[in-house]
DNA sequence: CGTCCGGTTGAACGCGCGTTTAGCGTATTA
DNA sequence: TAATACGCTAAACGCGCGTTCAACCGGACG
């Protein structure tokens, strides 16, 4: 295994740990090397960074990224059985999504993407209730639970140490299960006079116009 | 208005804008005043950042924090007025979420009670279908909507302009209304078969024994 | 064997950070 | 009026940061 490719996992793990702001040294230190190289490999702390973000997502490419972008409790479950082997992946990958850069948005539209053929196959077989607008729900959904999930991450991790993230998306799933099948099977709102209200309204037409205007109470 | 306010409220709006990466100097430039002062007066940067989370707290707490504490798509309209008002605030309050500290934690757990009387009320008045473990829900239910929120927020901020809070949730609220109001009113799933799986499991039966073990289908 | 060259080091540089300190000006007080 | 306390500034200090640079080392090659 190459210097430069033992550097780039090193500056993954420490990232993920201890965010975005420990400097070269530090990484350095952990890769077993000296501050200089790191600079003469990288040209800089930014392009060490985009370095990472690359082989992150190259990573996540190869493996399908099945992990994280089955949304719902659904995927979740066997999601637990990986997620130790790339515990410094998700670390960094929630790093990337509080801080910003690049990664997070080009995960995410990756994730409403697979989403979307999730939800269609789901409908397909009679699983999953058909929406008026299947791009937005599946977007809706997506931005609901990765935030979640960021959220309920990062209010964990206040803590110095690092952070088991096996044990805290299991602790998560335990907490959101019941109220998510709730929310799933039965709903909130005991009728429809909201939704109505709002499909009436110029607004709630125009969205939902996206899909076939027609719509069915139950699939099949 | 004292010339500690004054530094102080600054802070607010520098932090808010610009995150807590934000040197003493910017601030003190924006407050304009020395550097020297902001440490007279506060002791140190994080003395500072305390009495910013402290006074952010406070006047939410006299505001009664309507605006940012009633989760769903029904309170965020009404909030909107009074969110330009309160820009900096909000700016302030993203970042505080983003950063971890203290406050954001404090904020969640009155969202979370909040959320619990709101629900309450509407199931007692028959306008939300009771819950097997309401506690769970309305904690789900703020985990997810803050957690979106906050995740839309931050992927909107990529660029260097501070952002329109007030925009950006007016878009939030378009993007998210349809599918919510869907999700609300009519579910995920067309039949209960996952909901039962779940509740004849160990884990399932307690999660839904904190409420009264009894459930009824349908609210009065 | 001599030469060269890429990988690597350790020391140094410049910079901006949070913080300290000495001193100034002004208003209050005896 | 003289003394004092206080708000405030300007300059500096020490530190850690990202980055640069001269030198070194070991193997490939003529």
């Amino acid at each position: 295994m190459t210097t430069r490719a033992r550097v780039r996992d090193a500056a993954i793990t420490v990232f993920g740990n201890h965010g975005f702001g420990t400097g070269v040294r530090a990484i350095a230190t952990a890769a077993g090397v000296s501050p200089g190289l790191v600079i003469h490999h990288f040209g800089s702390k930014d392009g060490l960074r985009a370095e990472c973000d690359e082989h992150v997502l190259r990573i996540i490419r190869e493996q399908k990224a099945e992990a994280i972008s089955t949304p719902g409790p659904a995927g979740a479950m066997q999601a637990l059985a990986d997620i130790e082997q790339y515990a410094p992946l998700v670390a960094y990958i929630v790093r990337s999504f509080q801080a910003g850069g690049g990664l997070g948005e080009s995960l995410f539209e990756h994730m409403v993407e697979d989403t979307t053929q999730y939800l269609e196959l789901g409908v397909a077989t009679g699983r999953v209730r058909p929406s008026r607008n299947p791009a937005a729900r599946a977007r809706y959904l997506t931005l609901y639970n990765v935030g979640a999930m960021l959220l309920y991450l990062q209010m964990r991790a206040d803590k110095e140490v690092p952070l088991d993230y096996a044990t805290a998306i299991r602790d998560l799933a335990t907490d959101v299960t019941l109220p998510a099948l709730e929310m799933y099977t039965e709903g909130l709102l005991p009728d429809s006079s909201m939704l109505e209200a709002y499909l009436a309204t110029e607004d709630g037409a125009a969205q939902a116009g996206a899909a076939p205007p027609e719509h069915t109470d139950s699939p099949n």
